[in-house]
DNA sequence: AAATTAACTTGCTTTTTGCAAGTTAATTTA
DNA sequence: TAAATTAACTTGCAAAAAGCAAGTTAATTT
C-alpha cells in the first residue's frame, strides 16, 4: 500500500498521512498514555480491530511517524516509539483537545485538563514537547 | 446516519466528528479558499466524489460545523458557511499546515506561507479568527 | 512440557468510497 | 419563450477499507 497525495496543499497532504480515524489515536497512546506495544494499543477504549492496528502501525512506520525498537524487557515484545516527526504532531493533538473540550461532550477529567491547557497552552505544550524530544535523543 | 462516539477522550471525540479525509478540506475551502457552494467544493484539487461531498456536507451541518443559507445571488445556489464551532477549527488547520510544511512535500506557495506562519503564528491566527468571526456576526 | 502472551495474519462480512449517469428546479441563452 | 445550461443532489454498482472471529508462530511463564 502506498499513500496517495491528493494535491500539494499542506492540509490535504497532512490528512493523506494522518487523516483517518485511528492514526492519531495511536500517536496519542504513545504520547500521552504511556503505551508502546501492540497489545497496549489494542486495549485502548476505542477498540481498534487487530488487522487495522497492524496496518496503521506499518503505515505510521513507513511515514516515519513511529519507529520499532527492541523492547527493553522482552524479546517477545516490540517497543513502538514516536520519531521527532511524530512528536511534532503534539500541537495538532493539543488543538483537537481544546476544540473538543469547548464543543463536544467529553469526560470530566478531560474538561479539567482542557481548562488548564486553555490557560497555559504555550507553556504546557513546550514543556511536553521538550520532555518527549528528550526521551528520544538519549536512546 | 449518526456519529458513533468511540470513547469520551477529547481527541477521539474530535476525530469521530472531523477525523476523516474530507471534512477538514471542506472547512479549509470555506475558511481559506473563499468557496461556499456545492460546485465550488466539487472543483477543488482533491476531487471529492459527489455523493461523498453530499454526505459530508450533511454530517458537518448536523454537527453544527457549517450551516446552509440562501445564496445572495441566486435561488438555485446554496450558500454554505462556517458556524462559530467550525471557525474554531482554525487552530487545528494551522497546526496541520505547520506540521506538513516541516515534514511533508508541499507546494512552494505553501512553504512561503508556512514560513510566515511559523514566525507569527499567534498573531496571524488571531487576526484570521477575528475576521472569520466578524463575518458571521454581521449577517 | 504445557499453558500463556505478544504480535501478527487470514478469511469473511459489512460499511464506506469512488465513479458514472440520472433527476429536478432555477437560470441563462438563442 | 423554448431549449440549453447550471446547481445541488440522488441512484446504482464496483472497488476499497473496516470490523470481527479465529488461527499462526515465536518467546516467555508456569
Amino acid at each position: 500500500m502506498k499513500i496517495k497525495q491528493r494535491s500539494d496543499c499542506p492540509i490535504s497532504s497532512a490528512l493523506d498521512v494522518i487523516g483517518d480515524k485511528w492514526s492519531l489515536l495511536i500517536v496519542r497512546d504513545i504520547m500521552m498514555n504511556g503505551k508502546n506495544t501492540y497489545n497496549e494499543f489494542l486495549k485502548s477504549n476505542e477498540k481498534i480491530a487487530t488487522n487495522v492496528l497492524a496496518d496503521r502501525l506499518s503505515m505510521l512506520e513507513k511515514s516515519d511517524i513511529i519507529s520499532k525498537e527492541e523492547h527493553p524487557e522482552s524479546k517477545a515484545k516490540i517497543y513502538y516509539k514516536l520519531t521527532k516527526k511524530g512528536i511534532r504532531l503534539l500541537p495538532v493533538l493539543i488543538e483537537l483537545i481544546l476544540w473538543a473540550d469547548e464543543y463536544l461532550p467529553v469526560s470530566s477529567a478531560a474538561i479539567t485538563y482542557g481548562y488548564a491547557l486553555k490557560k497555559d497552552k504555550e507553556k504546557i505544550t513546550k514543556q511536553m514537547m521538550r520532555t518527549l524530544l528528550k526521551r528520544i535523543s538519549d536512546k
